[in-house]
DNA sequence: GAGTGGTCTAGACCACGGA
DNA sequence: CCGTGGTCTAGACCACTCA
């Protein structure tokens, strides 16, 4: 069955609950469970992958608890209806924002190279100098206009097949999220007056402020990917509602 | 032992794995185990409570991921030293960022009123036309540097005692976080130019962006505030770093 | 090498929902 | 009633840290 045969060759590095939570989320953004629909019981799953149920239980319920899928004891479980709530950090990605919006998206592809690593480039990523790197640009469209800027740099031994990919069809972002499960991120949000290459790519003047988000991600303590996302404020603009999730969590008025 | 004592008559309706959970928040909330100590092994508390080494490990598990303990392999777990990371949402009260980098704040009070709501007013916080609630306009500074304004409209029934507070020396987000348990939060972040009025308040030119921030909170699905943030980016930026929960929500790249 | 947390297993009992 | 999820147990092996 498709379900095993994706994690009976047990090389990978994670944990085999881990494993089937990535399992059961390409299942789910693949469109092959769709929202709503229920998924295979806990105990199908034990037979099907061949592990213990406590193993299945806790995949199961951390994806519940992001969640991704709701349970009813007794009855099932299904496909979350909507996406999961998210906290700030973890931004959509640009592509299903302006989809839902009813725009239409198009991403360009300014650049798609190998690069080396100098000093500088080292000083801004935090990649190692002298070693060489995947460097993607992109201009994301909703129909003719410009959204956003994505600048790129991400580590070719996490996405080697990174250059080789069509990011007219599959944003970067998409790529990435079913190549390798980042484990960390860190986020920055500033207020920026675009310079004159910005003006260009995003069609807009120096007089208006931009969203600059710089956003480095890793894997298990590797650094991945290292970003630049520009947006004219104008254009776009980050949202995003808030519940605590467990029990004492402060929320700042 | 005093430990076990906390759960061995058992009538609670609680599953065992979060008894321990509360029972560790509780030690730690009533100083017992101070931030940064080591606290018993899973194996100890296994033997002193009489459980399952699953039951435990799922207990200290589960306050690892919402940020009240830290776990280090081969060396022990351990009460996390300041308050639980949060999401970016909940931003962090300015007051605590600029005094964590050294510097010294203050609160200028521009604005304590109550005021009637307009037509305009209800279409921008969603607060009933006609009603009175209290409003609020302060400047952050650090040292003499103004950080930020925070233009705030707060619901009277949930903070009664809002305008007989002396904001120089609590702030208005500080006061609130003790008086209402706030449940939810909306959020935006833009980037602008800032106006005239501005510009006095911040002491800076037309030309420099600014990033807004737009933040609506709830309790219990009443709501509590609408604010609006402005800083000069070059003063301010939002900043935030994240490990998923749960292990895998997912973080785009 | 002993102690720690991280994971996994193969069972088990229970509460709930739906036929 | 059966199948579902929710929890719990008593073991086990491993990777890591530290003395």
């Amino acid at each position: 069955m498709a379900l095993k045969t994706a994690i009976e060759q047990n090389d990978s590095p994670w944990p085999l609950y881990q494993q089937v939570k990535q399992l059961i989320i390409r299942r789910i953004q693949a469109g092959h469970w769709q929202p709503g629909s229920k998924i295979p019981t806990e105990n199908d799953l034990v037979e099907t992958l061949g592990m213990s149920r406590m193993t299945i239980n806790r995949a199961i319920r951390e994806l519940t608890n992001d969640g991704h899928l709701i349970r009813r004891r007794g009855s099932g479980t299904f496909v979350a209806p909507r996406k999961p709530r998210m906290g700030l950090l973890e931004i959509r990605s640009i592509a299903d924002e302006i989809r839902e919006q009813g725009g239409i998206h198009h991403c360009d592809v300014h650049l798609l190279d190998e690069e080396r690593v100098n000093k500088e480039l080292a000083a801004q990523t935090g990649f190692e100098p002298g070693s060489v790197i995947f460097h993607s640009v992109t201009i994301h469209r909703n129909g003719r206009n410009p959204i956003q800027m994505a600048d790129r740099y991400v580590n070719p031994l996490l996405a080697p097949d990174y250059l080789n990919q069509d990011f007219t069809k599959i944003t970067p972002s998409e790529y990435l999220l079913h190549t390798t499960p980042l484990t960390e991120a860190n986020i920055s949000i500033d207020a920026i007056s675009p310079d004159r290459q910005i003006c260009r790519l995003l069609e807009i003047t120096a007089k208006e402020p931009c969203l600059l988000i710089r956003r480095t991600t890793w894997s298990k303590k590797t650094l991945a990917t290292s970003s630049r996302f520009i947006s004219p404020s104008s254009r776009y603009s980050i949202e995003g509602s808030f519940k605590p999730r467990s029990t004492s969590q402060q929320i700042l008025a």
